[in-house]
DNA sequence: CGATTCCATGGGAACGTTTCCACGGAACAC
DNA sequence: GTGTTCCGTGGAAACGTTCCCATGGAATCG
């Protein structure tokens, strides 16, 4: 493989002067420009970006470290990143974490090694472990989605306290007094947060809150189709059911067709994210819907301010009821008010 | 930031010895290797990549270009492919191409000069620009889910033959005559194999192929729902249909969904990939089902087999039917095997 | 016309590792 | 006792860049 010195030779110049031909650097003249130019052409020389890292210990990447890109809102996020990353000249190192804190702090450890120049990341856990270290070690980090208390970094992350609070007001004047709540895990702010909100918007449209209402999950599948079934079971169960991902909200889904029900007629459902599917279900879904898009790349802006010495505000993006067809019954679906994709 | 020298320096030992214990040279003795490894603890040394690989000339990642993540099917085979990476020591770089050779090209052009130690690609156009590239240099390269012909590397496929001859002739069986196909985009080697693996199918069940009832997708949502638009208003439009992918089936639900019409009872629908939503959606979808998860693991197989040095043959995996309710009338649903997720 | 500034250039050190080579001492065989 | 082998160790070169510094010639200024 060509290195700069193949291409100094072939262009009979110093080794300086290429590079800083290939650098763009304006001290050169227009001769050996010109001449730079040909050697790499034909001999097609691509720069080691190893030795460039070790010099000038920039590595123009970035890490992307979130819970699982099969989830949809993730794999959002992680495109958007991505492609935001790139615009910028960074390429993006994917991890999941599985949701779970020792393969987090794994990679982690990773992209310390890597010396990534910044870190993109959905936290899990307290804060402890590997994400001491790149605090301690000063390595450029932004938190997406969720915070983590005590863990000073810039984040980007939804209200949800608006969108939920219109979710219950929606449930409410449509009749709902008892609304199920399927939660996420309380080891994630999100998952508090969420669960706040909800109950705070009870108190807001004056339900009682039953502490049998509220299910808490872990943000995958399997707790969604679990927190359904619990609560579809109890001697009182809710005519309404707020999921607190889509995640969840496809357990739920799934285990309302097992028990052959029907989702909007026999049970209201709204999920908190909105994925380009839910639109498709029958009926469509009304969802909770926070901007993954515009998540990622105000993440990565945020992300290369930290890089470059700056010391941005973090940002808190609103969320917003969406109102399909899974909040009414199928007699009723025909006078709402929905939104397609 | 500790290098390996303030190690050796704390653990009263030279460089070389200090690399040694580090790397697990089993040439040390056991009292330096207890003096580094305190050393290590003490700085938190980590080392660093870009010296290593600079050095060693590896670089322990591996490059993952896919064509976007946002689609599951994608999605799923990232992961997969990410976890097989990480547990042979692998990080994974990944790179959405967004079905455009221009990004793909572009993307691959990265991975060339971070020196990855090998790539794993769903390719998209002829194998010119910097596919040419790659296969010259000799980086180790495996195809996945798509090949390139005249490009010669191991590959990971799946035969669609199988799959989508049950579909036709399940579809077939239930009376369907007219079957529409949604083709991918005949740049890939999916949609040429697809393509030719329906009108296979359709002369071995002795319908007559109608070139009206082929639409020419590119295997994103939009063109999915214009297929479906278009065969749907033909004088006489299909009975049955089949999308040769699951953002092009997405697509065409939405557009039966904007007619008015409902799956299963209008127009029969059977997808190519099973992703798990679609055993959500009512009527629950019958697809052509390949193993993703399968195919990322085995991919990284086959990569670490060419990095090695070794010539891996390349794998096909079956596909498969799955009925479920979409390809029944509403009344004859009850009366059908079905299998859930 | 001499002094100063400017600019393109080349030499070479440095980034943090790995790895080749040489060395010295202990253990062993005769 | 000498000669050979073995093993742990340290020195130093190398990987491919960037970038600081010095140099010399052209251009500019008074």
């Amino acid at each position: 493989m060509a290195t700069i010195r193949d291409v100094a030779a072939a262009a009979g110049v110093s080794v300086s002067t290429a590079s800083r031909v290939i650098a763009g650097n304006p001290a050169t003249s227009p001769a050996s420009r010109a001449q730079v130019t040909a050697a790499v052409k034909a001999l097609d020389f691509r720069p080691n970006t190893q030795a460039q890292s070790l010099r000038s210990t920039r590595t123009n990447s970035l890490g992307l470290l979130v819970s699982d890109v099969r989830n949809p809102f993730f794999a959002d996020l992680a495109h958007a990143a991505e492609q935001a990353g790139l615009d910028a000249g960074y390429v993006t190192l994917l991890g999941n974490a599985n949701e779970r804190v020792d393969q987090q702090d794994r990679y982690l450890n990773t992209l310390i090694q890597r010396r990534v120049d910044g870190i993109l990341l959905t936290p899990h856990g307290d804060g402890s472990g590997a994400i001491a270290d790149i605090v301690r070690r000063g390595i450029p980090t932004v938190f997406v989605d969720r915070t983590v208390d005590g863990v000073d970094v810039p984040t980007v992350t939804t209200d949800s306290n608006k969108g939920i609070q219109q979710a219950v007001q929606h449930l409410s004047s449509m009749g709902h007094t008892r609304i199920g709540f399927i939660s996420g895990p309380q080891s994630t702010s999100t998952g508090r947060e969420r669960w706040a909100a909800y109950t705070n918007a009870l108190a807001m449209s004056s339900l009682a809150a039953d502490v049998e209402l509220v299910y808490f999950g872990d943000y995958q599948t399997a707790s969604g189709a679990a927190g359904m079934q619990k609560l579809m079971n109890l001697q009182t169960p809710p005519t309404a059911v707020i999921a607190a991902d889509s995640l969840m909200a496809m357990g739920a889904i799934s285990c309302v067709h097992e028990m052959k029900l029907k989702i909007g007629r026999d049970v209201a459902l709204i999920a908190f994210d909105d994925i380009e599917m839910f639109t498709l279900l029958d009926p469509s879904l009304t969802v909770v819907s926070n901007n993954v898009h515009e998540m990622g790349k105000l993440a990565v802006g945020l992300l290369i301010d930290v890089i470059g010495g700056r010391n941005p505000q973090s940002i808190v993006l609103p969320s917003e009821l969406i109102i399909r067809s899974s909040t009414s019954s199928a007699e009723q679906a025909g006078s709402i008010i929905t939104r397609g994709h």
